[in-house]
RNA sequence: GGGAGCAUAGCUCAGCUGGGAGAGCACAUGCCUUACAAGCAUGGGGUCACAGGUUCGAGCCCUGUUGUUCCCACCA
């Protein structure tokens, strides 16, 4: 078998995921036999383009999902792309600017045609992205957040809702980005800290007995001013309470009114109230029986309210307002302040409280049994701590404004009655008012967040709301949702609250959680930034298996991590090694069937490998079920290359290159055997190269993909052969580590003759240690060898070595390397000795650990043993 | 104003239920040893932020302090 000394990723990755595919290895069928396992993937945007928080989000579940399959599960991983309406809507409305028109150009009809023809053009793009991940999913589920059985469950959803008094519509305070012209839900608003400055402006009393002095972020919302508020207890006002003042620029009698909102130690004491445009005010003002005076429109203008400053865009007229008031000598003074101003997600402009008619949805209802799914741990959060995060959200969680003022999403179903005002509400489209039966109907013009359908994907792709579908009756409820802290609000909440509602049971049991991907400097990867690294040009660069190690070594659940693309370095590196290390199994197979040796042929080596082998089965199985991902491909990368490829295919040279065929023979099993499970273990975290090794060496089955999970198995322990190993390969680094420290070339041999109380274990080490430790001979004896007092030697726990390098003796320097040897010794030994002489360990401290506490000691005693006897040896000379 | 995370080797980070201080990269020395120089062998390097406490025993648990990052919150 010839196979080229350098694995080449990009050969072999596109042809076995087309290899996976015609396999139909991805797609998941209902099968009664087996349990099922479902996650569903989190829609990426349509419009999305595949970075490092994707390939994050695939290469966990990917792992998860290949591991369940090969446990023989009914591994459900379900796609789906998401209609993102504002960004989508955007993007499109951004392609006809370039062609000079708007979407009212076109009209509401014309231009969803357009959205549709861009879907379908572009639409499937970060699919064929994911893809080169080597994502499993069943691509024949793939779902769509707008195709026909998504619109059908979230007009159920909706009309359900309504029908329960959960959702209404209604006018209150909601953020309005001015630039998207829509709506915003409090999710969507970003808060940042920016400088601004506090005004402050001086409103005469009506009755010209003084005037109040009042601070604002925002001057110009004071065209929509209706009162001046204090606090009731606020003894410099109480007298005032009741009159009027005479709002400056506008000339308008507004009254002063006292309200418990207004706190008495900041600024003034006076709070100037707009109730049309910030929340606080606005519940003030229905408290006090306050005009509401919208005076912004929905492009972030002036409106007719606003007399001469009318068309006026926000910022303008703040500045013309502060110059007139200035001018007026109404402005007192103004100071810089800095203060938290909400901005727009998607377009990060600054958002508008402003008074609106929307639909919303009720959440305290919803949120009683959210609460209770987690805090009963019906649904867990890996790490724990987010649990604290999101119960925190859902305990303070405010009515959710649903209703989007684009055309791209799912349109409201609710019809307003020109003639009696009725709403009508309905799973149909409806062709006449259901209380008048008057045809002189409209349909509300608005869509639904594009979170609303979200919300609802983990059953509504499988089926609901026929609650009888098949795949619903199998999959549901899914098992695990993977997904990044940020979209904890946005989704993961929102998804629990609706299942709970509509399925009466919590969508998954368990919420995995990962942090973002940020620079080498620890920055956040964005556009604006140009420090986004694509994955597609690391998996060009190194393969998608070194791209999903990267994402999952070295990093834990829930925190940030810092992409390195050296880290993607080391890991086609490591690709490399397996490689490597199966071709020289390949090159040197007699056999073209994998079967483990009979137990009594096995060698000591061979047990020892088998026995780490069994031991790596459990404890990777068992992180992988607690989630421990970075934990358990650690360790599988450790046993690779340390384990198998720097220690066992080392071992098993002299047998494969020796005389003895049945040793030969017993060899190859073994390395093949150990081979194939490590490409199992392995399969999860680098499918590609896994499976491409696996069919290229004997094998039974079809592919790697859909082998079974290694088991552990009790007849593999041996914890004996473990332990002389370990004797022999102490002894073998013993001695590299005195030849290195001497700088002995490895071509140059000695014999090397061991004393040692363990003569049987060294006697069976004779050939490793000939290979490995470089030797061209191994004597063993129970005492020291003639001129052993001129020899170079170095000593373990249970040998003394001995090397006849005499010439390279410096009986100096050797007492003094033995002097510091010895010390390092007595430290270590001291420290275990007062662990053994301390009454509460002994007496309290679990047995074993107290047991591996002497055993240690022993050795220690027994190392310090012999370093004293050479020590004694070359001051004898 | 609340809440959370982080602080471990020169850099980036693991460290699961308390008992060995670790990995990758970087560094030093010697090696093209018939799987691999994308490699092998060997080595240097840490007061586990600081101060207390619990415990036979603390990187890990508790309290406080400092630094840092983030989330939430309607003081104009």
């Amino acid at each position: 078998m010839e196979l080229p000394k350098t694995y080449n990723p990009q050969e072999v990755e596109s042809k076995l995921y087309q290899f996976w595919s015609d396999g139909g290895y991805f797609h998941t069928e209902r099968d009664p036999e087996k349990k099922p396992f479902t996650i569903v993937m989190p829609p990426p945007n349509v419009t999305g383009q595949l970075h490092m928080g994707h390939a994050m989000d695939a290469a966990l579940q990917d792992v998860l999902i290949r591991f369940k399959r090969m446990q023989g599960y009914a591994a459900l991983w379900l796609p789906g792309v998401d209609h993102a309406g504002i960004a989508t809507q955007i993007k499109v409305e951004e392609e006809l600017r370039k062609e000079g028109l708007t979407r009212y150009d076109l009209g509401r009809e014309k231009f969803l045609e357009r959205v549709w023809a861009w879907k379908h053009q572009y639409g499937n793009r970060i699919v064929e992205q994911q893809k080169k991940l080597g994502a499993s999913c069943d691509w024949d589920r793939a779902r769509f957040t707008m195709d026909e059985g998504c619109s059908k469950a979230v007009r159920e959803v909706f009309v359900n809702l309504y029908e329960q008094g959960l959702i209404y519509k209604g006018s209150r305070i909601i953020n309005w980005c001015p630039h998207c012209v829509t709506a915003l839900s409090d999710a969507e608003v970003e808060y940042v800290d920016k400088p601004g400055n506090l005004w402050h402006i001086r409103y005469p009393l009506t009755d010209g007995s003084g005037e109040v002095i009042v601070a604002t972020t925002r001057p110009e919302t004071m065209l929509g001013d209706s009162g001046v508020c204090v606090n009731p207890n606020d003894e410099r006002y109480q007298a005032i309470v009741g009159k009027t003042v005479i709002l400056p620029l506008v000339n308008k009698e507004i009254p002063i009114v006292a309200d418990d909102y207004a706190e008495m130690d900041f600024g003034t004491g006076c709070v100037k109230m707009t109730p049309a445009h910030d929340p606080n005010d606005f519940e003030v003002g229905l408290r006090h029986n306050l005009e509401i005076i919208r005076v912004l429109d929905d492009n972030g203008k002036v409106n007719e309210f606003g007399g001469k400053y009318e068309g006026l865009d926000r910022y303008e007229a703040r500045k013309q307002i502060v110059a007139d008031l200035e001018e007026q000598g109404y402005l007192v003074k103004v100071e810089p302040y800095s203060h938290n101003v909400g901005t727009c997600y998607r377009c990060h402009r600054d958002v508008e409280p402003i008074i609106s008619a929307q639909w919303f949805v009720k959440m305290k209802p919803l949120a009683k049994e959210a609460l209770r799914v987690v805090n009963e741990g019906e649904t867990k959060f890996v790490p724990e701590r987010f649990t604290k995060i999101y119960t925190n959200w859902m305990e303070n969680v405010r009515d959710w404004c649903i209703s989007r003022q684009l055309w791209w999403g799912h349109q409201i179903p609710a019809w307003y009655c020109a003639d009696c005002g009725h709403v009508t509400v309905s799973r149909e489209d409806a062709t006449c008012c259901e209380k008048c039966g008057s045809r002189n109907i409209t349909r509300d013009e608005d869509v639904l967040d594009t979170w609303f359908s979200s919300a609802l994907w983990p059953f509504e792709t499988l089926g609901w709301p026929d609650t009888e579908a098949e795949d619903y009756k199998y999959f549901y409820p899914t098992d695990v949702l993977v997904t990044g802290y940020d979209i904890i609000f946005f989704w993961v909440s929102r998804m629990i609250f609706s299942a709970c509602k509509q399925t009466k049971m919590p969508p998954f049991h368990t919420v995995l959680i990962h942090g973002l991907i940020r620079d080498d400097k620890g920055r956040k990867m964005s556009k604006s930034l140009g420090n986004g690294i694509d994955p597609l040009e690391m998996i060009e660069r190194f393969g998608s298996d070194a791209l999903r190690m990267n994402m999952i070594t070295a990093n834990s659940p829930g925190n940030d991590m810092r992409f390195y693309v050296e880290r993607c370095e080391a890991m086609r590196n490591f690709a490399n090694k397996l490689w490597n290390a199966s071709r020289y199994v390949m090159m040197n197979l007699g056999i073209d069937k994998n079967e483990l040796p009979a137990l009594s042929e096995l060698e000591t080596a061979d047990k020892w490998i088998l026995s780490k082998l069994n031991t790596l089965i459990a404890e990777v199985t068992e992180n992988l079920d607690k989630y421990e991902l970075g934990i358990a491909v650690q360790k599988v990368y450790d046993f690779i290359w340390d384990s198998y490829c720097d220690w066992y295919i080392e071992l098993t040279k002299a047998r494969l290159y020796g005389e003895d065929e049945g040793s030969k023979l017993v060899a190859q099993k073994v390395l093949l055997y150990v081979l194939d499970q490590i490409l199992r273990l392995m399969h999860p975290f680098m499918p590609f190269i896994t499976e491409e090794i696996w069919q290229a060496i004997p094998h039974e089955g079809e592919a790697l993909i859909v082998a079974s999970w290694p088991k552990y198995r009790e007849d593999l322990c041996f914890k004996t052969e473990e332990s002389a190993m370990e004797s022999i390969m102490n002894a073998i680094r013993s001695v590299r580590n005195r030849r290195a420290e001497m700088n002995v070339p490895p071509a140059k041999k000695c014999t090397i003759f061991i004393v040692t109380g363990k003569p049987e274990i060294f006697e069976a080490g004779k050939g490793f240690m000939t290979r490995l430790a470089y030797a061209d001979g191994i004597a063993i004896s129970e005492s020291e060898p003639e001129g052993h007092e001129r020899m170079v030697s170095c000593v373990t726990h249970d040998a003394t070595l001995y090397m006849p390098m005499n010439q390279l003796v410096d009986v100096e320097k050797e007492l003094d390397r033995i002097a510091k040897e010895k010390e390092k010794t007595e430290k270590g030994l001291a420290g275990i000795r007062a662990k053994l002489s301390n009454e509460g360990f002994v007496a309290k401290a679990p047995e074993a650990v107290v047991a591996a506490e002497r055993a240690k000691a022993e050795k220690y005693e027994a190392l310090l043993k012999q370093l004293e006897e050479s020590e004694a040896r070359l001051k004898s000379l």
